[in-house]
DNA sequence: TCTATTTCGCGTACTACGTACTCGAAATGG
DNA sequence: CCATTTCGAGTACGTAGTACGCGAAATAGA
């Protein structure tokens, strides 16, 4: 009858098993979004198409319509849903650091399991159930120690900074040359190495050169350098923490 | 003759004053980019379409392409162009912090300037020349106070990751509401207003719930908040260098 | 000045996207 | 069994990026 009113796709109700006459949906969101994510996982997100997402559930484009309003509503159930995969206790136990690093490597994993995932959930202001589920198990970790709201909330916030930005600078060439049609060895050989050779062997940019050639950290794994950078941003917390809570 | 080889843009001559028969070309990278700016900055970056550049130009679309590869490659040069107008010393000067909390804020206002700017540089790796002159300052920056590359790198990263975040949650909704047509009062009222007030009022969340109501830096200005968190970032890494190198 | 050669401008066209509209099919309550 | 309600999905529209190809323009050499 009246327009759908536009809001959060999270206060929107799915078809549900009501009572009355009429026919009863054959999908649901659930489903939907699952086969989104798959395609999504193996192809990259751009091949999450509608018509893709319906010719893999044996049906047309504009089934979905019936379950998904927009389809950057379904990006923000595919978030959630890798949100959903991360396990945690019900609330943080142990020191905060420990429950903040399993929290971060959690996290790692689902952004590497889902490599769209960081880009969706940084692009868009989105706000799911079991995204809230991850923010409040982090906010509780510092609770547990008597902060401030505001503190908590900006830890929190330096926290997810590096956890987002990490996980991009681990995975953003690797997606670059997916979505480039490259396979990533070509892509760093004959695209971005020519580039950043020339820049180095200009002169022009030498601490940027000092950093290409000469880390000491270029022999870390990546899960090590993660791991590496994450104790480094702790450490910020618990120098923060000092100086901000002597009392 | 043969195929272009894909690689960067920033590799790839522009069309140029040549020696010998032809057409002289029309048009310029630097030209084509900066309407495509315009029209981003004006309209979002979906309306800086290959027509719509080229229709402000008062050419055919495919124009455009004589002058850049794929449209990918005109949004690096967007970014650079962008950058280009971040001003600096041409040496970090005075103490670190006040060096970078001028960094800091340049690329803030650039980043309102162009609403577009920080989505764009953080979804994908690009390496354009101005980026690389203020990604140089940062590192300048630390330099001057005697620090190993490894620690430089790690320092710029943390700053930077703060920087990208703070103006993403600056604009983050602003940007929401034009995507989906909305005005931004309306937005947040009637969008996603109701759905955080339900889950304020499920009382499933208590934390998240405290930090949206209790919030006692709710008060604060934009800049004055961002000023705060850089701030705060600013001490962290205060007190790593300390740490890090006691010697 | 004429002409051969090179390069630019850009019209046409193809594929693929999100999604509005519509109506027949299906399923249930009475 | 039928009236009512809701789902499934085909068709179609508008808009993307961009491959292809050709006529127009401009210069170098004669």
């Amino acid at each position: 009858m009246a327009d759908e009113e536009p809001t959060s796709i999270w206060m929107q109700p799915e078809l549900h098993e009501r009572s009355g006459p009429g026919r009863r949906p054959g999908y649901s969101r659930d489903q939907i979004t699952r086969t989104a994510v798959g395609i999504a996982d193996a192809e990259g997100v751009e091949a999450a198409t509608m018509r893709r997402i319906a010719s893999e559930l044996g049906t047309g484009a504009m089934s979905l319509y019936r379950y998904v309003p927009r389809r950057d509503d379904l990006f923000d159930l595919m978030i959630d849903l890798a949100m959903s995969e991360i396990e945690l206790p019900d609330h943080p136990s142990g020191d905060w650091r420990s429950a903040l690093t399993l929290l971060a490597q959690q996290i790692r994993a689902a952004g590497l399991r889902h490599p769209w995932l960081i880009a969706l959930l940084t692009s868009r202001p989105t706000l799911g159930p079991h995204l809230l589920r991850v923010h409040e198990f982090a906010l509780g970790a510092f609770e547990r120690i008597g902060l401030d709201i505001d503190d908590i909330t900006g830890f929190v916030g330096m926290l997810n900074d590096y956890i987002h930005s990490a996980i991009r600078r681990e995975i953003g060439w690797l997606e670059e040359a997916r979505r480039t049609g490259l396979d990533p060895e070509r892509w760093k050989r004959d695209y971005m190495g020519p580039y950043v050779r020339q820049v180095v062997e200009s002169g022009a940019f030498p601490l940027f050169s000092r950093s290409v050639l000469d880390s000491r950290t270029a022999h870390l794994g990546p899960g090590e350098r993660f791991r590496h950078g994450l104790d480094r941003i702790l450490d910020a917390i618990a120098a923060l923490i000092t100086s901000t809570r002597p009392r």
